[in-house]
DNA sequence: TAATACTCTACTAATTTGGTAGGATAATAA
DNA sequence: TTATTATCCTACCAAATTAGTAGAGTATTA
């Protein structure tokens, strides 16, 4: 499942993917508008720029932009940006990998159903962009 | 990302279908093979058992088996049965739907997104079977 | 009737999730 | 230059979930 938090840096990247390309958008407009509780967004819009994904701008006039076109932005890496790996397991990840202590990779049959999963789960949120969340 | 949990149920399911058929296997005997700490896996079959992944007997002699073939029992059901929602939003889920309160589903965006992540997903999730894990 | 092996409820500690608080910093404009 | 606007940042908190553990109960068999 996504944690409520991605769902919201979602719903907020559609917002903005709707305005694109336009002015800076501020926090508290896109708060009120997507029901997202704002100091909570705060933390998520910072995220997603440290992700590069947004960019912003201080002060009167300010606020948030998208990074880029909004086709050019995936669901897949606004997921990994706010809730990390997409993969069920941590063995299959490809951007989040942790090698499991008790089990050989190369003979594990957990570790290739699961890379089978992870494929067929990717390539649809590598497609999928922001601007399909309009 | 699945829990330990799940990962050990599929691991025990993976070890029972590698004797399949054969006669009752005990909890000892999966958690020593498979390093699973004993009273919890005690947990987790019980809860197998319930979903009618697995059979039971009880005293000596007695032990698990699984319920039918490896080949009948999919992966998708293991983890529905342990973890719950294979689906990336409640409102996506087949077996675990929950409306969204502050959404309507027939213009949502994001339902239409990981409808689809949903539909690749599981399609690899019920074709995969126990038998793939011995 | 004793031993074996699953059953069941309840409990706990650690981690993650879903936020909130409050001040710091930067940009703009009067 | 100072007030205003709006993001930045750290730290904090409560509730939920996860990852188990404890211990007594029940059914089966020899
Ligand atoms: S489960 Fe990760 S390698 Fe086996
Ligand atoms: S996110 Fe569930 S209906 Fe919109």
């Amino acid at each position: 499942m996504l944690s409520n938090k991605a769902k919201y840096a979602l719903r907020a990247l559609g917002y903005l993917a709707g305005k694109y390309p336009g002015g800076p958008v501020q926090i508290a407009e896109i708060a009120e508008q997507q029901k997202i509780p704002l100091k909570f967004l705060e933390t998520i819009l910072l995220e997603l720029r440290k992700a590069d994904i947004l960019l912003s701008k201080k002060g009167k006039g300010g606020g948030y932009t998208l990074e880029r076109d909004p086709k050019q932005i995936s669901v897949a890496s606004v997921i990994r940006a706010i809730d990390g790996p997409i993969s069920m397991l941590p063995c299959v990840s490809l951007y989040f990998y942790k090698k499991c202590d008790d089990c050989d990779e190369t003979h594990c049959s957990l570790n290739r159903v699961f890379t089978d999963v992870r494929d067929a789960t990717i390539k649809v949120l590598e497609k999928k962009t922001v601007r399909d969340l309009i």
